[in-house]
DNA sequence: CGTCTCCAGGTTTTT
DNA sequence: CCTGGAGACG
């Protein structure tokens, strides 16, 4: 293979230092991608191999699009190569090591909706008054304390039992949240030095993607893996990290410079990406935040088209002007429906932008917003899934005691609660316990009932368990809890609605059944199935079907892909940048999130700003975001409609930004 | 004792 | 607009 035929000298210089430390600061669309891929095809054609490589991501789909570009490139089929990402590879190092701590094979993963119940069923246990306690906010805080990025202040003091015991429900439960998935790596290579040496002899090479995205936590994982050989190649972009409230700290930059005197540090900043207006205008954004490494991003795509600034009335004339553009260009510019991008600040934006999109035809896909495996109807059969793995897991045997109903109501759960409390176990040990007990504090109905129960389960953890035919087992589940009637009984004004769930749930199956017919599954037990769902956010699934059609999306989700043409709606004053991450300070990383935004752009960049906009229930006014008086003057043309003019102008923020107009 | 219904309260970004 | 909790009914 000949790197210097496909890479510029700079990313040459990147893709052939396989020894010693690395560090590559690769500006947006400088090709960072690429040059990942030649870098791992380079090391494997020296005859390293692929059991020795370790490449750790952010999200699913990097990690897979790396290993397919990875594979086009050498033509190889990557059996031992390892790409995941952080906590995909927590999950491999628990089920491998975890029982060195004391964990089961068979662990529950909990997502912050989990995490949330369990925190609100310790919290009665304490007797702490619901109406005292944020869950979401304790949620975070204890996410904060476990990876490190929070110490416990003054106001978290007061949280410190709940804490313990949250901790110590989870170790009871067979259960670990998302930060033990980084934690407990952790503490397993600290405290059991024989499994870190196995780890460090297997991979000498570790690379890590999104390198500004990485935790505190994250990081001290990668640098106990590669402390001792030393390849370790981070590759990062400190302008567009933008993930620091869920931990990402980009100052983890100038700590693997600290750890790694000796690192050779690349900067990749051409872009073949984006035109020079729409590069300029990005470099000029992002100028404006003091806390960054300096590097100067250029072009040499020249004949690009100004950006346009337009002020629609409302968020449903804002969707349909986008609809209507797009309808418009794809005949003038002769482009296809998934050359556009409409990127939105928030998920809750983007019902307008659908609703105008379906109006007028439009195929589009949608990523983000409640996964697919968040939906209630799918997650009820999961739970029952995670209950057959795991029967100490109560957070989700909760979930699925009374649904469908079973006339197992709150008294009844009350008194097993009380029971289990008593003698310190799981609810499906004191659950099995009363079946049998003869002082059994429950009416002979409810005996009777749990006894089904108790009968189903096991016996749907003895077909699940035993290999193969997962998928017809969990058809014969949901036919058993005649799911169906019950969506029917919850739905009866409804049963378009129904029929969809139930929809969902047969989806669900095939996926199953899929999963397990799939060669490349290593391993098809219900475990690992599982571990695998909880991993998922967006749907990765279907991705054949989803060529051809415009992308709606998070800006955050955004992040890693281009378009020719993008959208980006609402840019205005409490959404970009959003007003809670202002209060908190957070100024810096909006502007970054909106350098991302325009940066995804390759040949026109159209921004809209509302004047009014319905939030809850009202109407406000609106005013466009300050960012915009950061884009350099006569880069940006501007469309006021002229009979708008006078009665917004009040707005002294509005009236400048015509003045520059003129 | 369990279920149904109505009402208030709340929406940043996601592995 | 959807969720969770409180109170009425069966």
């Amino acid at each position: 293979m000949n790197l210097s035929q496909h890479l510029n000298n700079r990313q040459l210089e990147a893709a052939s230092a396989i020894e010693g430390p690395l560090l590559i600061i690769a500006g947006a669309g400088s090709g960072k991608t690429k040059m990942i891929t030649y870098r791992m095809a380079h090391m494997l054609e020296q005859g390293i191999l692929q059991s020795q490589i370790l490449a750790l991501t952010f999200t699913n789909k990097a990690a897979k699009e790396m290993a397919d570009r990875v594979r086009a490139a050498t033509g190889k089929r990557l059996t031992s190569l390892t790409v995941s990402t952080f906590h995909a590879f927590g999950v491999k190092v628990l089920r491998d090591k975890g029982r060195l701590l004391g964990y089961h094979d068979n662990f529950s993963i909990y997502d912050q909706v989990d995490r949330g119940e369990l925190i609100r069923e310790v919290a009665r246990e304490l007797a702490i008054p619901r109406e005292t306690l944020d869950i979401s906010k304790v949620g975070n805080l204890f996410s904060g304390i476990k990876g490190e990025r929070r110490a416990w202040g003054e106001e978290a003091k007061q949280y410190t039992a709940l804490f313990n015991e949250y901790q110590a429900h989870l170790k009871a439960y067979n259960a670990v949240d998302f930060d033990d998935l980084i934690l407990l790596p952790i503490r397993i290579f600290e405290e059991h030095p024989a499994a870190l040496e196995e780890y460090r002899e297997r991979f000498h090479y570790v690379m890590v993607d999104e390198f500004q995205d990485t935790s505190l936590a994250q990081y001290k994982l990668v640098r106990l893996l590669g402390e001792t050989h030393r390849n370790l190649c981070v590759v990062g972009d400190d302008d567009q990290s933008i993930y620091s409230w869920r931990g990402a700290n980009y100052q983890n930059i100038v700590s693997f410079e600290r750890d790694f005197p000796e690192r050779r540090e690349i900067k990749l900043e051409q872009n073949y990406r984006s035109t020079k207006q729409i590069l300029q205008a990005a470099n000029s954004l992002i100028a404006h935040n003091k806390d960054r490494k300096q590097k100067e991003l250029w072009t040499g795509i020249e004949g690009g088209k100004a950006i346009e600034l337009f002020f629609p009335e409302n968020e449903v004339e804002e969707a349909r002007f986008i609809a209507e553009m797009i309808r418009a260009s794809m005949l003038r510019e002769r482009l296809t429906y998934d050359d556009f991008g409409i990127l939105v600040r928030t998920n809750g934006l983007t019902s307008a932008i659908e609703e105008a999109l379906l109006a007028e035809n439009i195929p589009y896909r949608i990523s983000g917003g409640t996964s697919f495996f968040q939906r209630k109807e799918v997650k009820d059969v999961i739970s029952y899934l995670r209950v057959l793995a795991n029967p100490d897991d109560d957070v989700n045997l909760l979930r699925v005691i009374n649904t469908p109903r079973r006339g197992l109501g709150r008294r009844f759960l009350e008194t097993m609660r009380e029971l289990a409390d008593r003698k310190s176990c799981s609810l499906y040990t004191a659950l099995s316990a009363a079946r049998y007990a003869a002082d059994s504090p429950l009416s002979a109905k409810s005996v009777a009932e749990v006894g089904d129960f108790l009968s189903m389960l096991d016996h749907y953890r003895e077909r699940l368990l035993s290999r193969g035919r997962m998928a017809e087992s969990v058809k014969s589940l949901v036919d058993t809890l005649d799911y169906w009637g019950f969506l029917v009984a919850e739905y009866q004004k409804n049963e378009k609605v129904a029929r969809w769930k139930f929809g969902n749930i047969t989806r669900f199956i095939e996926m199953i059944e899929r999963w397990e017919r799939d060669p490349d599954t290593e391993d098809p037990s219900l475990f690992s199935f599982l571990n695998r769902i909880t991993l998922i956010t967006r749907d990765d699934d279907a991705d054949d079907d989803e060529r051809g059609k415009v992308n709606l999306m998070t800006i955050h989700a955004a992040k890693g892909l281009e378009f020719e043409m993008v959208f980006v709606a609402g840019v205005e004053e409490n959404i970009i940048p959003h007003l809670r991450a202002v209060e908190e300070g957070n100024t810096e990383e909006e502007r970054r999130l909106f350098y991302v935004a325009i940066t995804r752009a390759k040949q026109k960049l159209y921004l809209t700003a509302c004047r009014k906009r319905k939030l809850l229930r009202d109407w406000i006014e609106a005013s466009p975001s300050p960012f915009l008086q950061e884009l350099p003057e006569g880069l940006v043309e501007q469309h006021i409609p002229p009979k708008e003019v006078d009665a917004e102008e009040a707005k002294d923020y509005f009236a400048a930004l015509k003045a520059r107009l003129r």
